[in-house]
DNA sequence: TGTACATCAGTGAACGCGCGTTCACTGATGTAC
DNA sequence: TGTACATCAGTGAACGCGCGTTCACTGATGTAC
């Protein structure tokens, strides 16, 4: 072979890592194949070479993207004693500076509508992301069985990932610290509450 | 005048509302001018006496559709007995019903992270409408001084948008149907709970 | 070890296409007389 | 009331541009001898 061994490999590690933060800051239509290409230090033409089309590059940055979140709670839990854990993962998430580096952060709130509507690969990667990302959550709730941990994990992650879109939207003022804060004590007291009960049957609405 | 006094005004206003729909299916970016148009039953060359760009009708279709979401609130609410409404519009929005039709539905998890990215103008007139959404939420929010309940009118719609977010990147299944569930029970909990308290101050983290 | 050859990651021009936007034109209707 | 004219919402061809994708080619390096 022309390169050493883990040439290419490597070269398509770079390409997914650096298109997995330019997407989550500027959508999953936000950037184009040569923009991508030439942020990995290459011009566009090789692009094919490494991926069968945009959208498997696509399905890959995002997918590595969850993975590196993931990674990301677990480090910052090995850091801390077990029963801070939780508030640590929920107080980075609903930070400052996780809202103003939507490059480096959580893809759900950067990239998740979009990728909901994509075809259905796509959309079937995104959730099996996102349930590998409910286990680990369901890790983190204390002091619950197993089935309300579940249960209370999903109304976590849901809580944090609308409270960075909210804010996100709020932009950076005023508006977006009291989304933030609003977001971060509910999240904490959620988990600190008894398990949630299921709400009593309603009639249908429409 | 060619037409009569309020055909123009007729014409924009069923552009606008029908963009709004294709919008919220689609993606900020997801349908063009032309379809736009032919959506409205007219060709695309007309589209520029009624808007300046593609982006203002944009922000209009945007504005229209939070305001149909707000009426919505207010005539679903008028529907029920004061202490139930709050309910009445949680599991309204966190509907299978809602989930599956994003064209008629909330902005906010269908076109808030596209909207946030887009050029300020149009961010902060999402965040206007935002707000307000946010006012007439925190009217709903029972027994609560105003101040605790603008609080957990926050929570509860990050609750909200973030569930139905996670709901339509799980699909349409058994998943998506476990997150609904779990963030309906924890919306409608969170606003029965004590007024949330602020969190002790921590060290900052990256 | 040194040389000739084969490989293939990467290059850059070119493609077809759809997009947002512009513009000269049309023709149904309101208005003036 | 009837006729001629003015208006302007809407039409459809055309524009420049950027996109995803293709492809013939290059040249640095690994391999065979």
């Amino acid at each position: 072979m022309r390169y050493s061994r883990e040439h290419k490999q490597e070269t398509h590690d770079r390409i997914v890592k650096k298109a997995s933060v330019r997407l989550r800051e500027k959508g999953a239509h936000g950037i184009g194949v040569a923009d991508l290409m030439k942020e990995a230090g290459l011009t566009h033409g090789g692009f094919y070479a490494h991926f069968d089309s945009r959208e498997a590059l696509v399905i890959e940055a995002f997918a590595y993207a969850m993975d590196r979140s993931m990674e990301h709670w677990r480090k910052q839990s090995d850091q801390v004693a077990p029963e801070k854990q939780f508030a640590q993962i929920v107080e980075t998430y609903l930070s400052a500076l996780h809202r103003d580096n939507p490059g480096h952060g959580c893809s759900i709130p950067a990239l998740g509508a979009e990728i909901a509507r994509e075809s259905p690969k796509t959309r079937k990667a995104f959730a099996g992301k996102l349930d590998e990302m409910l286990e680990m959550m369901t890790d983190f709730i204390p002091n619950m069985p197993r089935k309300a941990a579940r249960k209370q994990a999903i109304a976590t992650l849901a809580t944090m990932a609308g409270t960075m879109l909210l804010a996100r939207i709020a932009g950076s003022g005023e508006l977006s610290d009291e989304v933030l804060k609003a977001g971060k004590d509910s999240a904490l007291e959620g988990a600190k509450r008894e398990p949630v009960k299921a709400a009593p049957a309603k009639k249908k609405q429409s």
